[in-house]
DNA sequence: GACGCGCATTGATGTATATCAAATTTCACA
DNA sequence: TGTGAAATTTGATATACATCAATGCGCGTC
């Protein structure tokens, strides 16, 4: 489906296309096009040929490699307002699996396209190295959590990632994925993650229902995440 | 020190700066300069303000992260002709340490000056891209690596990368780093590293006379590396 | 060539996490 | 609102890897 005058307002919230004109936005979206998914729907696989590049705009896709035994690990995890894909035009290859983990809307644009607006406007090129930049920043903390932080610390650090700003104490946090999806996140089984949270229970720091997690000691959550397993 | 012609040609090898007429890659060069260090020397810490970006010119750069208890973890490694920090200049701030392993020369480039090049020169900018979308991929298949593989395959894998291409059956290859850097670069302790080489050995796949190690099952190793533990 | 210091190896033991299995809950969909 | 499949939880067990400890080796330095 063509993109309409009603996404656009939407794509200029996104930093990497904020230095375009409106003739340059209204060249990037002619050429860019609207993908409906059912949940699990595939949206490009790993090594195959890139011809577009994605903004989320509703719903939730995971990034993701898939072992040669079917053991399947999530690198990312992309919501509304974000871009996923974006640097894999240059390789030319999509570099791990994409796919809609809910009822999923996602914005496609056209590589080919978009990397000729960019000759013409090099601060286009800034703003996508500088986003480029922040996701190579994104995996080597992640790599920094994999390999010097145990599961128990990552889990920790992911239910503070979940409070929003400011909050002082106290918070309730809403688990927007399945446990399932995010202990692949994580990088830990379902089990290890479910036996974590039973255990920050039972010290008291959290309380759980279903997805609703209510964080009851923000201070000894930090210290967990931060200083030891 | 400032750079000379003699460094002119080397840098030239590095594909980032191919599409720099010769004024341009002298402007680039007289805002740069060479860097002796001494083993174990630090290049930059992590978090401090982003000032110059590096090519190898001899020796061997660790890139790493430190946890809270002193840990140290090798993200990659840097040999001669090899680019770092490159990506750093957008985030204005080093997202890891740099220290040379072993007595080595760095070319330090100026990343204000680089980034002003650039805005005149979008194919320049096409390089960089390029290049940080490299590391992306390599992060990812980094990742990859740490959650999906064993630590017996991960030392396959590194083991199979420093044989040259082309080889068929049974290189002789020599370890570019203490045991205890790839240790650390394959996110496995030491003792472990010993033992799995301990186990290769005793299973036929290879013979080491300290750093050199011969590879007398190539087939078995890339099986290891690729089927199963 | 002898000394000293990291690095490397080997052994004994501990532990976090995976795996296998089964019960239970949740939730989408009819 | 009921039904079934998937997700979650919990238990029992296995294992890869870390940790602690001691010895041996290699290498640069004097």
């Amino acid at each position: 489906m063509a993109l309409t005058q009603q996404h656009i307002d939407q794509i200029r919230q996104c930093p990497l296309f904020a230095p375009l004109t409106e003739p340059e936005l209204n060249q990037i979206v002619s050429h860019g096009h609207v993908v409906e998914l059912n949940a699990g729907q595939t949206i490009f696989s790993q090594g195959e040929s890139c011809q577009q590049f994605y903004l989320v705009q509703r719903g939730m896709i995971k990034l993701y490699r898939v072992s040669a035994d079917g053991t399947e690990k999530i690198m990312d995890l992309a919501g509304t307002n974000q871009l996923f894909a974006e640097a894999a035009m240059f390789a030319g290859i999509y570099p791990l699996h994409a796919a809609a983990i809910e009822p999923s809307t996602v914005l496609a644009f056209d590589c080919k396209n978009f990397m000729a607006q960019m000759r013409n406007n090099v601060e286009l090129c800034f703003r996508l190295m500088a986003n480029i930049s922040q996701c190579l920043h994104g995996l080597i903390n992640e790599i920094d959590r994999l390999t010097l932080h145990s599961g128990t610390q990552r889990l920790a650090e992911y239910l503070l990632e979940q409070v929003p700003e400011g909050v002082m104490q106290s918070p309730y946090i809403r688990l927007l994925v399945p446990k399932l999806v995010i202990a692949s996140r994580l990088g830990i089984q379902p089990e290890t993650f479910s036996r974590i949270m039973a255990r920050l229970r039972s010290d008291g720091m959290i309380e759980t229902h279903n997805d609703t997690i209510l964080l009851k000691d923000l201070d000894a959550l930090r210290c967990l995440a931060a200083c030891h397993g």
